[in-house]
DNA sequence: GTATTTGCAAAAGCTTTGCTGCAAC
DNA sequence: GTTGCAGCAAAGCTTTTGCAAATAC
């Protein structure tokens, strides 16, 4: 249930004044359907404003990273050391990134929050974020790798 | 349980030949107290081999993370964007980072490993990594926060 | 003698910063 | 008039790469 520039709408009740640059950016990450790094994000909003640079690309994810609106994400260094950004969600939820296509899955479970539950109260620790990032072949490659090895009549592990 | 040098014996078990500069810095990860990125990890290898080169540093960490024998963490980017090792564990364990002194506390619960198998089976998903991190504070600076509220004469949340 | 690995230095990739000037109240 | 952001370009930090020389078998 994603409303039309929720983002915006949450910074306006934070009293928080934005330039239509910064205006810009932040639709274009809430409307984005796959998750965007900071390079593509510039690229992206460009198209709504030209006049966008790098630097207040980074400065305005700074900003809703400390207001904890956006989650930042590693996908598992699968392509280079840029970060990922996300809408933060209200429930936990991870990321498992295959290494043999490249895909992001995303996947939610109880036992996300849970565990987390769990975390803070064993450590008395205040928890302000949680990332749980996973890599390795999703069922596709893995079904690709056993009939690659079976068309080459080596043994198929699976029997 | 850390038998000396345990990496060097998996290595050696599996046929792979080091020169002296490798197992220097093998064996520096090995007997680490603390979670060490590159350029510490030189710093620290050079005192036992002071040939040793950066690029060799990235070159060993890059195959022993091939090779399944360390894990690569990011301590949610506490200290920039370098990258921290550690050996690898047979039983999972995650990173508590406090964003107040920046302190790792390390956590193991069987309901990480019951996490695991659970994305697994629920995704046909072929788990290589798996990290978790989370940021946030930690008791004590929960603890100092209070106490100066409560100094401050501030209402404190806690009662 | 052939194959691998080293050290060095330079490049690459992503992010941050200093500064000048513009824009908003 | 002050205050804060934007844009630009340069610097910063970590990691990777090309290549000639050195090493190991």
């Amino acid at each position: 249930m994603l409303l039309r520039c929720e983002l915006l709408k949450q910074l306006e009740a934070k009293g928080i004044r934005l330039t239509a640059q910064r205006r810009a950016l932040i639709s274009t990450i809430q409307e984005a359907t796959t998750h965007l790094d900071a390079a593509s994000l510039l690229k992206l909003a460009r198209e709504r404003d030209p006049r966008i640079n790098r630097a207040t690309v980074y400065r305005t994810i700074e900003l809703l990273k400390n207001l904890g609106m956006i989650d930042e994400l590693d996908l598992m260094h699968l392509h280079g050391e840029k970060h990922y950004y996300e809408v933060s969600t209200q429930e936990g939820h991870l990321h498992l990134a295959c290494f043999g296509c490249a895909k992001i899955i995303e996947f939610a479970t109880p036992a996300f929050d849970r565990l987390k539950q769990e975390i803070a109260t064993k450590n008395n620790f205040e928890i302000q974020v949680m990332r749980l990032e996973v890599g390795g072949n999703c069922s596709a490659c893995i079904a690709k790798r056993e009939k690659y090895l079976h068309e080459q009549h080596k043994p198929c592990p699976c029997g």
